[in-house]
DNA sequence: CTTGTATGACTACGTACGTAATCTAAGGTC
DNA sequence: GACCTTAGATTACGTACGTAGTCATACAAG
């Protein structure tokens, strides 16, 4: 089962990834500071990504509360993987190289990264 | 400028990544095992490479070669930068740690990012 | 009960994308 | 010189996406 988030709606998911349930005015209220949208723009988000499955819903009263159906990692690990594919023939290291590119990284992330590697490694 | 490639013209692009100036027929050629394209789409989506300015063209007897515009690492960076951003609000570890599920990092992998965040440390 | 309001459902519409077929022109073949 | 082959140019067409407007309906207000 693949399924295909495009932006806009990964806006939707990551606010829903943070917060959750939430109904459709809530959701507009949390885009609203990040984005100039139309809230029949993001009703109609919301509407594709149940369709797609990736939201699922539950009545209350007369509107919906809304709930990712899917966890950010689970829909993160491939859609990574098959970026670094695509991108790098799956290679990890360019990867880190670009993100470092302006300071992208921060004293911290290195660390974690590193004490990722030193789990990996054993 | 903002050069939005998709994803099946990315393929296009890392065939001439690797080996340029090719023509329209050698392209093919390359791509014949990797992906169950007519010609007719690998020509069609050279064009469209080149109408946004992805790729230049130069004569060649009765064809063209083909050659990209801009290297892989520039269009790579801003990329891989703006990807993680959606994921992970720029983080970079999540990104790490989703490569390295499944076994996705080797050895070599590992010491090469390894060595990279140590000069980054610097 | 009539009317306004909020909410989801349905409809819209231009652009990009995936995937190709057809048209046209330039060279090569007999 | 008539015809075939080949390369690019033009056209096609369904689906997804970005972005939204309109319709219908259920509740709230008066």
């Amino acid at each position: 089962m693949k399924l295909k988030i495009s932006q806009s709606e990964l806006e939707v998911m990551n606010v829903l990834w943070q917060e959750a349930p939430l109904g459709a005015a809530e959701v507009v209220t949390r885009l609203e500071p990040l984005k100039d949208w139309s809230d029949r723009t993001i009703k109609t988000l919301l509407s594709r990504l149940v369709e797609k499955g990736a939201l699922t819903t539950e009545p209350d009263g007369r509107r919906y509360l809304y709930t990712p159906a899917i966890t950010r990692d689970s829909y993160a690990g491939p859609a990574t993987r098959n970026f670094a594919a695509r991108l790098f023939g799956g290679r990890a290291a360019p990867l880190v190289a670009h993100l470092a590119e302006g300071d992208g990284l921060s004293d911290a992330d290195i660390a974690e990264i590193e004490a990722l590697l030193e789990k990996l490694k054993k």
